[in-house]
DNA sequence: TGATTATATGAACATATGATCAGATATTAC
DNA sequence: GTAATATCTGATCATATGTTCATATAATCA
């Protein structure tokens, strides 16, 4: 015994199926700007490949450089600095000179607290 | 002057070098297992295409059925059926049978609180 | 029962992605 | 200055991904 009844929108010249048209609605006034929406995907898209999420799980201890982060992934450093720009443009982690020697770090505290509650649900 | 002075090791018949051998030593050692780090980046990846976070973004707000959620990202509800499928795989959206219509709704506090940390990352 | 509604699924195709390779840049040592 | 070290970058290519289309399943209604 249903109440859910599908109403019909035209909508681009298109009849589109809406069952709960106020909750579409609601959604629509609640979304974030297209701006900050695409850069909270690929925030978390930069943090869904394995060998990146290796480099973020890896810095949560200590920071390193790119050659020790290649001999921790089995990844040749070319393959290792493409990533780390990756998740530098998006803040996940940052950078320090010293001398020849670049040392990669966690940006902030949302990264390990990310890592953290991501966690958490897949042991769940 | 740096104290950083590369070593290199023998591994796998190939010359790796490494800057700090008792870094990449504890990296190893505190690394989670293969199989959680897989689970772990494949849920931040599905979290990290566009349409399927804005579903996840309306469905903090209020649960909502395939055809709401596909009139509200314009995309057709097959399209929708395909990310809900991967979103319900890694335990980030659940279901309820309503007769006819299925309800989406946030798995569980991990999801919003991803969303939220990842929010303020982005804002700040 | 058969017709309709709501959602799910498999195959196919265009696009996006990550590793590799060659070469460029930046810092230090001589 | 040149040589060596550490990292970065652009192009290429094989693989992965998301949407579409056609079709299948599941529940309700006449």
């Amino acid at each position: 015994m249903s109440s859910a009844k599908a109403k019909f929108l035209e909508e681009d010249g298109c009849r589109v199926r809406v069952v709960h048209l106020d909750r579409v609605e609601q959604a629509r006034k609640k979304t974030i700007s297209e701006n900050e929406l695409d850069r909270l995907a690929l925030t978390y898209k930069v943090m869904g490949d394995p060998n990146r999420l290796k480099i973020v799980m890896a810095l949560r201890n200590v920071e390193m450089c790119v050659c020790d982060l290649a001999a921790f992934l089995g990844l040749s450093e070319s393959a290792v600095s493409h990533q780390l720009r990756r998740l530098k443009d998006l803040a996940l982690v940052k950078k320090r000179r010293d001398g020849q020697v670049i040392y990669y770090a966690l940006d902030d505290e949302h990264v390990s607290q990310l890592l953290n509650i991501g966690l958490e649900h897949v042991r769940e």
